[in-house]
DNA sequence: CCGTATCCTTCATGATACTG
DNA sequence: CAGTATCATGAAGGATACGG
């Protein structure tokens, strides 16, 4: 039911699957982009249990520098993911959790979690196999 | 129950979610760049359907250039998420398929899909107000 | 403690032209 | 038809130093 529909002039439309991919206001293309960052998907399930601090996320993610942790806490709340609460400590502190539009993409992320887990062997096999035949 | 532990020596293991993370070897790495890539998504998308060749794929997915097709293919090939065909004809032709663990995660892809459909809006509902507020 | 600012490197992607 | 080869570029990410 693939099938590909060019409208009078020059919008092009891509129809996948039933779905219809604009070149631009794609739906997917938004969620996608989220996922496809180095640290988005691990960002939401560092909040997965409850709110965490910046120092702390730090600390549970080492490999992370600076520059992208506040990077990607700043992405995924300017999509709505995640909430940002300042407390007017000395000095202060900022405390990060998952917003409800975050919890539901969780599930997501979990489910691409187990699916990681169950499948990980078979794709390892796929590639052995392949790089041999190379 | 976020926890970070370090082994006797070097070695750094993290544990997000109940979930272990190793630098390197992280089951989940390897899923999550493939779904980060451009085209990768929505190739597993275009073959849902049934096998297709290559230039099908091309007239199907205009904006993707040759070069790209060519890539996200044998990448997706290599982890055994597709299967390539070749037939004798003359010129020869190529068809491309969901392996069985293509299709098993064209499930989550859907999962992902129907997900952006619902959310879109709110997602960018949140973008509009921390843009407004910036 | 929680960031910004700056610089630098690498990689993914695109454009274009050519081949069996 | 189904690719390869080559070159160019822009974005993503890392390192480091500084600021409120």
């Amino acid at each position: 039911m693939n099938k590909m529909a060019g409208k009078t002039e020059g919008e092009q439309v891509i129809v996948i699957a039933g779905l219809v991919f604009k070149g631009q206001d794609c739906p997917v293309r938004d969620v996608v982009d989220n996922i496809g960052g180095k640290w988005n998907t691990l960002m939401i399930l560092a909040l997965a249990d409850g709110p965490m601090r910046f120092s702390a996320l730090r600390r549970l993610i080492p490999d992370i520098s600076q520059r992208m942790l506040t990077q990607t806490l700043r992405d995924l709340q300017r999509d709505g993911y995640i909430a940002r609460a300042v407390f007017p400590t000395q000095p202060p502190s900022v405390e990060y959790s998952l917003t409800p539009l975050g919890q539901s993409f969780l599930v997501l992320v979990k489910g691409l979690v187990d699916w990681s887990v169950v499948h990980h062997e078979a794709i390892r096999a796929a590639r052995a196999t392949y790089d041999a035949a190379a």
